[in-house]
DNA sequence: GACATACCTGACTTTTTTGTCAAGATTGCT
DNA sequence: AGCAATCTTGACAAAAAAGTCAGGTATGTC
């Protein structure tokens, strides 16, 4: 449960691109550059939000990214289910040690546990756009402070906190 | 940004104790005929369980694991923290791909991201017992709709559902 | 129309994660 | 005390993910 490596390179290629004004563009070598990755480890990450239709791109001398959408309307839940998607290329990931076939069918009893915990991680992503990544970084404190469930004393998450 | 391997497992293993009746125990072989997989596997697994003081392990011919704590006081987000830190030996990665040591220190934009992405999924795993998830598992349906932000319509969530 | 720039894509190498094995240590029973 | 059952632990092998490389395709400029 922790984000992956190319989840973490979508999201800063993504964050870039947000700080540009309209009609700008960056180039792969551009983006690479500034997060300090390899151009072939950048394109490939931004292949894959093209092809989900995040970004969208410019071929020629004066080609480049740049986001499909504005920022405020891209949910990082959006992204990350996108960036998961490259890598495990199927759907449904069949875990060794189910007596069955997959884990998310059937009635094992696990597999409602498994969903649901990935349910509740889309649905607090879903509320936080790229835009309000952007700016001052503290806005998301604030943003992620709001979903908290209402009935749940802090304490108790924060003795838990990593 | 998905439930690993060994997490899922973990899980399962603390589904069985917590189905146990008080003074019972399972023994490693129990444990893992019941979920299919290897003796070897589980035991690491609640070995790391054992460490961090989720289960008591009782060693010689009666022996066995049992909860050390009632399942309605272990959390969720607790759980995946143990199981997590297995995995990663330290307690903080470095991606390559950054200029200085660390993304999460530092002030390169991306550290606070990451870390409020980690919180915002730690709040959501909290909010639920491991007590929630042995009885029915509709049960976890409901809390997981609890915590849901009460100013963002669910269309836009299930819109972008995986 | 030829050249330079820049994106597209599949194969390959390295690293990380996952799973297994075997030997050691502890406890209860006879 | 001795034996059998059980947990403990470090090292190793297999699988998956991450990252790199090189060749291909498209677009704009001179």
């Amino acid at each position: 449960m922790k984000v992956s490596a190319q989840e973490e390179y979508g999201l800063r290629c993504l964050l870039q691109l947000a700080r540009l004004g309209a009609g700008e563009a960056l180039t792969l070598g551009q983006i690479a550059e500034r997060e300090g990755i390899s151009q072939a480890n950048a394109g490939k990450v931004l292949w894959l939000l093209n092809k989900a239709g995040l970004v969208s791109s410019t071929r020629g001398t004066k080609g480049g990214y740049q986001l499909a959408r504005p920022a405020a309307e891209i949910r990082l839940s959006e992204i990350i289910k996108v960036l998961d998607e490259g890598e495990v290329d199927g759907h449904c990931k069949t875990y060794p040690g189910v007596l069955d076939s997959c884990v998310h069918t059937g009635d094992c009893g696990i597999r409602s546990v498994i969903v649901n915990v990935h349910e509740a991680v889309e649905r607090a992503l879903s509320a936080i756009t790229l835009a309000q990544l952007t700016g001052s970084e503290r806005n998301v404190d604030t943003v992620l402070h709001q979903i908290q469930s209402p009935r749940r004393s802090t304490s108790a998450a924060a003795e838990g906190a990593q």
